[in-house]
DNA sequence: GAGATTAATCTTGTATACACAAACAAAACT
DNA sequence: AGTTTTGTTTGTGTATACAAGATTAATCTC
């Protein structure tokens, strides 16, 4: 049926997918004001559906849209960042709870599956792809809290978060750590103790989130390169 | 008064809002068919501000947008709305656990301002009234959350609650139990006990996530009058 | 008479055109 | 010389026109 479907969705959609991927990659980087016709330009488009995404982008706050004024990348303050983290770290928390009481034997196969890749990419020393499995390992305890909602909303934010996840990641060698943190997460989940995945995995997020200042140091070189002005909030 | 419209907001944007409160209040039910030149013609705009009006809401969930068959309020399901109304629960269990922390003096004076119009609302038997007080005495605690991200989480889920939670004031009196749950809550958080906060308001959004059959019931007679279709997946 | 296929109509998705507002720059006046 | 005002330019916001797909109805064939 795909193979009969050339173009099942929205255009506007398509585009949007790919201007959030270059946000969250940081091609686009915050503060960049994204002209509406260089981009319908850049995408061989009209300004319609580049208008479409934007606004799309703008209601789960990826982009920043203020009347007459245009669409920029919002810039995250550190602050903000942490909140985020701090948000974060609740639903994962939440997941890892219901998971323990609900995951199915199935479910649980893929887990562990799970959780053996990423022990592999540890042992061969490659984060970028221990980052790309850890992604994997987590959406599995989001589908196993049997949470539709709370695992749309979970997928959402972690998808947000990715660029300064994926920074840590690099910055200290906590492949090692977050690996097993994932194992007392994956034993207290076969437990069912609900709790202990609870507390477990609000920990192993929030590690993420309380290590921050340097992070932000390393992000605030890495992604502003050419900004002497904005002086507004820092 | 559209030429004196000194207005400094997108157009789409208050037109979105207006269509939400519509969905919200149940004036477009759940499975009606939003179209574009219907609603064109109803706000006396043209098609473009009423398609990222909907963009808008479908990105946030409030309506269904697929390619080629244009947009409809989405059935939510009772199992999507328990889903929901659990989510929900965790995020104001979080917003009680930060506030016991964080609270300012100022912040909890507003706090018993607004926890002391509900009882006055209780005693004077006004459901509708207490409603709204409610709903200032629960914004209240995200915001002494002192995290702005999760406040805006939190609001924009109670929003879309907003006409559940609403009819479970009135169908049960719960306007009782709810306001000494509140009393309890706001207890802990004066204790700064952030745990006995955070369980009390689970406990308190839980409870109508869990009264929920009635509720579903009640509600598909005030919201289906006109529905003998749609046997999809009721 | 029933089912299938085709055509017509309706609605969405995209493009283009136009209008208005804001920001920047230049010139004149204090 | 500095400040203010006005004009120009750029870019957003809305409208309309056009094209493509989906649905429905009608007609034709079995």
């Amino acid at each position: 049926m795909d193979a009969l479907n050339p173009t099942p969705v929205r255009r506007s959609e398509q585009l949007g997918e790919e201007i959030e991927e270059r946000i969250v990659t940081g091609v686009y980087p915050p503060g960049m004001r994204l002209d509406e016709q260089e981009l319908a330009a850049a995408f061989g488009v009209s300004r319609t559906p580049i208008r479409e995404a934007l606004i799309q982008l703008a209601s789960i706050g990826l982009v920043d849209i203020r009347p007459r004024r245009g669409a920029t990348v919002p810039e995250m303050s550190a602050d903000r960042l942490c909140e985020m983290f701090e948000v974060m770290a609740e639903l994962e928390s939440m997941c890892g709870r219901l998971a323990a009481r609900r995951i199915l034997p199935a479910e649980l196969a893929r887990l562990r599956d799970a959780h053996q890749a990423c022990e592999e990419a540890r042992d061969a020393g490659k984060p970028d792809l221990y980052y790309q499995l850890n992604e994997v390992f987590h959406r599995r305890i989001y589908e196993a809290s049997h949470n539709g909602f709370l695992a749309e909303q979970a997928t959402a934010l972690h998808r947000r978060l990715r660029p300064y996840r994926r920074l840590q990641l690099r910055v200290r060698n906590r492949m090692q750590s977050s690996f097993s943190e994932h194992a007392g997460i994956v034993e207290a989940i076969v437990a069912g103790d609900g709790e202990q995945a609870a507390s477990l995995l609000r920990a192993h997020v929030v590690v993420q989130g309380e290590r921050f200042t340097d992070l932000v140091a390393t992000l605030r070189q890495m992604n502003a390169p050419a900004e002497p002005e904005a002086a507004t909030a820092q």
